[in-house]
DNA sequence: ATTATATTCATCCAAAAGGTTGAATATATG
DNA sequence: CATATATTCAACCTTTTGGATGAATATAAT
């Protein structure tokens, strides 16, 4: 990526998604708010792994930290969680169009060749 | 991750999606398929690494190939992104919830806090 | 002032990502 | 056959992840 340093945010933002320890925390968030003691004590890893990983998600944007004496509290924030399904949503353009172009098909009795559609293989 | 292999799948899946080269990759193939050497035609990158970001991408199962001789045709394959919007909606029940609390402490006059939440820290 | 709690920082390690180059493997084409 | 093309495989390098542990820092409580 030394060509390329654009794109940045979604990067982090999916990036802090594609684990599942960071899920399940955003999950415990989704909750309400938490502090990091708290988050770590549903893990069987290190407090300072989950440390870490707070820190993935929050540059990723996904949760934000309001410190108060020693407690860290943490809670959601959305916003990120939009970029990437407006992202998605404007992927998923496309792809229908795809979809929709192998139903065609389907439709007309064509067989599934083996590149446009494997469709279910159910 | 030692004591989590379950979700690999949705793992995979936004891995593949948290890089520039991927995503870009994943929009010239939303415009029909290609072969590997078309796609990797368009970056700026050698050949064996756009090679090894398909394979990525076929972790991912957003994409896939079809070997036809020496050619390997690449093209989307829609049902990953499913998998992600059913997650993403899935969290956003409750981090819409959230936001509706925001809006509501916003509402009643209340400044915004550095924390955006007040909710009962109990 | 001392101790306990909450959190990060620093270091280390193994594995993976993202890139390179060179060789191997098919498969077309002359 | 010989050669060119399409693609992957095999090393190698550097950076990052995901984990561990131990030390440092800051704050609370006694």
């Amino acid at each position: 990526m030394l060509y390329r340093h654009n794109s940045d945010e979604l990067d982090n933002t999916l990036l802090a998604l594609a684990d599942p320890t960071r899920r399940e925390i955003l999950a415990h968030l989704s909750r309400g708010e938490a502090r990091v003691t708290e988050v770590a004590s549903h893990f069987p890893i290190s407090l300072n792994a989950v440390s870490k990983h707070i820190r993935l998600l929050e540059r990723g944007r996904l949760i934000q930290r309001r410190i108060q004496g020693r407690d860290h509290f943490l809670c959601l924030r959305p916003v990120a969680i939009v970029a990437i399904q407006e992202w998605l949503t404007h992927q998923q353009h496309f792809w229908q169009v795809n979809l929709a172009a192998i139903a065609d098909l389907l439709d007309a009795g064509i067989p599934p060749s083996p590149h446009t559609s494997k469709r279910k293989k159910s």
